[in-house]
RNA sequence: GGGGGAGUAGCUCAACUGGUUAGAGCGCCGCCCUGUCACGGCGGAGGUUGCGGGUUCAAGUCCCGUCUCUCCCGCCA
């Protein structure tokens, strides 16, 4: 801290006070956090934002009556000596552990009315509705408190990295146009044009892109995006926070290098201590060999289980179940699990049900014991030749395991037995935060309920190979210049090279089954900026209330934000979203229609 | 929209196969206590077991419905 906490109530913080202080006549201003009364002796644990000082007082005059009916949280300012505590009264656990106040005066500045809804001097867990409601007080928490001024504090750091390194932080609208592609959109009706609506931005994406046309060669903003979707842990409901970024004549290697220092000078900085960081550049997995490898598109590298692809070597197998399921177009995965015929058999039981649950007939699996034999239940339907192909590729030694998935869906299902294997034997590295880049997503994929090919990703994304990739290759082979960076399995941010030449962007919408007049009107301000001439440029986004929650160590994304959501996207504190008067919704233009139930 | 889990005091949790007056800790109220720091001791208040119905001699416990919370899937270019 370097600014005095002095102010018109108090001399002091309630973490600044130290031995040297000793002597000095003080006034602390805080909250009542514990009140230990003996009697004739009472102390007083006084809190503020900054920290805590015990404050002791002895039975005579007005103080101690006002000390006695304390109750927990009233917010006082107290006035008093500083004192060195006795050797047997220090307490190491706190910085002002070394002394004391001596009350002189007590003077209660606000105290609660009822019984507080949650306690803030226990560790408890307080149900999330009633947190949520009373979010001004969950906050009085120490480890809520706590979250929140980290956020604050990764938020300024990436914003001092970012400013030195040349990006301009430009804030582009909140109430935008409506979007075609994506979420659902927030819309906000327009009260001057009868019958139109504004949208919240989900991502300050046309924006972005719209300022490297106007110029502007590396902006940056830590961007409010709305999105009316569904919760998850990791995901909050209606809005969130970026780290946007987009910058001009720029490769994907160049977005890398410019993004890859932030990343980790934010997570070294800020992560827990004894917790190491993937020092850059990032590995970079390809999209094809994440899928195949780690079985999702967002690898966890914390966990060292490899898959691998088996479908060749049982193709001509005497393995009838795996053969057939090979000759109707399913894939053959295997994990290779190290030390793993260690475990009981109850363990491979276990897992065993849990394959069933997710749709295996089971999860077979073959055992390298220490003496160099094959074991296992399908070990008899497999020749010596077999057997040792699948080792060779595993890279098998003995006292290994191999699982095998087998199944049209292998890829992702092999994903979850990865992580359901490296769960269950805690194979997943803690204190880690390890990342990568995902790259070379495929442009478009096929649509099994429209039958039809769409993006996959970005429609806003440079195909590799350009114009001539999109006019002469199946478009299921063409990649994009679109990439993702992952830390610990959860994804920060998706990012591309955007396609910035009207004549490609036209090819590419076509091939999505848009027409040029769908592109024309769409995406009106981008297209029309692209053709008076647009510089290369790509960027990313990485999102921050994820990157919080992971330097926070939370599993919940809402505890790294001051007032959220709850899951079903209402603010239980204000009320929100609310009905409103029928005098605003006359200005506005609308007729709240009666609910249809199916 | 679909699936899993949960709902008992202000809060965290308990109550074996249905069986006495639904318990404990924290908090709250009262009293005692001069070195505590999760202080300690004694006493007290506080419950429509989410709600509605059913089975039973008897339901917190079993059945049906419903509501709420939570996690996951869908969705999130």
């Amino acid at each position: 801290m370097n600014f005095s906490g002095k102010t018109a109530y108090r001399t002091h913080t309630c973490d600044e006070l130290r031995i040297d202080n000793v002597g000095q006549e003080v006034t602390l201003c805080g909250f009542v956090h514990r009140i230990r009364d003996h009697g004739g002796l009472l102390f007083i644990d006084l809190r503020d934002h900054y920290g805590m000082t015990q404050c002791v007082l002895q039975e005579t005059g007005e103080a101690f009556k006002i000390a006695e009916n304390l109750k927990d949280e009233t917010i006082v300012s107290i006035t008093g000596k500083v004192v060195k505590r006795s050797e047997d009264t220090i307490n190491p656990n706190m910085p002002t552990g070394e002394i004391e106040i001596y009350i002189d005066k007590i003077e209660v500045l606000s105290a609660p009315e009822t019984q507080l809804p949650l306690q803030i001097n226990v560790e408890n867990e307080f149900p999330e509705d009633t947190r949520l409601t009373y979010r001004y007080l969950d906050l009085r928490k120490k480890e809520n408190h706590d979250n929140i001024i980290l956020r604050s504090k990764i938020i300024s750091h990436i914003r001092a990295e970012m400013t030195n390194r040349g990006f301009l932080e430009i804030q582009t609208p909140i109430l935008t146009s409506s979007s075609p592609e994506g979420a659902r959109d927030y819309l906000v009706p327009s009260r001057i044009h009868h019958g139109k609506f504004y949208a919240l931005p989900q991502a300050p994406q046309q924006f972005k892109q719209l300022l490297m046309v106007a110029g502007f060669d590396r902006y940056f903003q830590i961007a409010p995006c709305f999105r009316d979707e569904d919760a998850r842990a990791d995901r909050s409901p209606g809005e969130f926070y970026q780290l946007d970024m987009e910058m001009s004549f720029a490769s994907q290697e160049d977005v890398f290098e410019a993004i890859e220092p932030v990343l980790y000078s934010t997570f070294t900085k800020f992560a827990p201590k004894g917790y190491t960081v993937t020092d850059y550049p990032f590995p970079r997995i390809t999209f094809d060999n994440a899928m195949l490898h780690y079985g999702c598109d967002k690898p966890d590298l914390r966990n060292p289980l490899i898959i691998e692809d088996l479908t060749e070597a049982f193709r001509n197998s005497g393995f009838a179940a795996f053969a057939n399921g090979i000759a109707n177009g399913a894939k053959v995965r295997s994990i290779n699990v190290p030390g793993c015929t260690k475990e009981p058999r109850s363990f491979f039981d276990k897992l065993n049900d849990w394959a069933k649950e997710l749709g295996l007939p089971g999860l077979g699996y073959i055992s390298l014991t220490n003496e160099g034999e094959y074991k296992g239940p399908i070990v008899k339907f497999l020749n010596e030749t077999e057997l040792a192909e699948i080792a060779r590729i595993n890279h098998t030694v003995p006292g290994d395991v191999v699982f095998f998935i087998c199944d049209k869906n292998a890829a992702s299902l092999a994903g979850a037995v990865r992580t359901k294997l490296a769960n269950s034997l805690d194979l997943i590295e803690t204190n880690a935060y390890k990342f990568c880049w995902v790259v070379d997503f495929p442009m478009y994929e096929y649509d099994e309920e429209l039958k039809q090919i769409v993006f996959s990703h970005n429609p806003f994304s440079m195909p590799q190979g350009g114009l001539k990739a999109l006019e002469t290759m199946n478009p299921l082979d063409i990649k994009a210049y679109q990439y993702d960076i992952v830390c610990n399995g959860i994804e920060l941010s998706s990012g591309a090279i955007r396609n910035h030449v009207p004549e490609i962007m036209y090819k590419a919408f076509e091939i999505a089954g848009y027409g040029r007049e769908v592109v024309d009107n769409k995406f009106r301000a981008m297209i029309k900026a692209f053709k008076y001439g647009a510089p290369p440029h790509g960027g990313c986004a990485p999102g921050i209330d994820r990157m919080v929650m992971l330097l926070a160590n939370t599993e919940n994304i809402r505890e790294v934000i001051a007032f959220p959501f709850n899951q079903k996207a209402e603010d239980l504190m204000m009320g929100a979203p609310a009905e409103v008067t029928p005098q605003q919704l006359k200005e506005l233009h609308i007729a709240i229609l009666p609910q249809i139930k199916k």
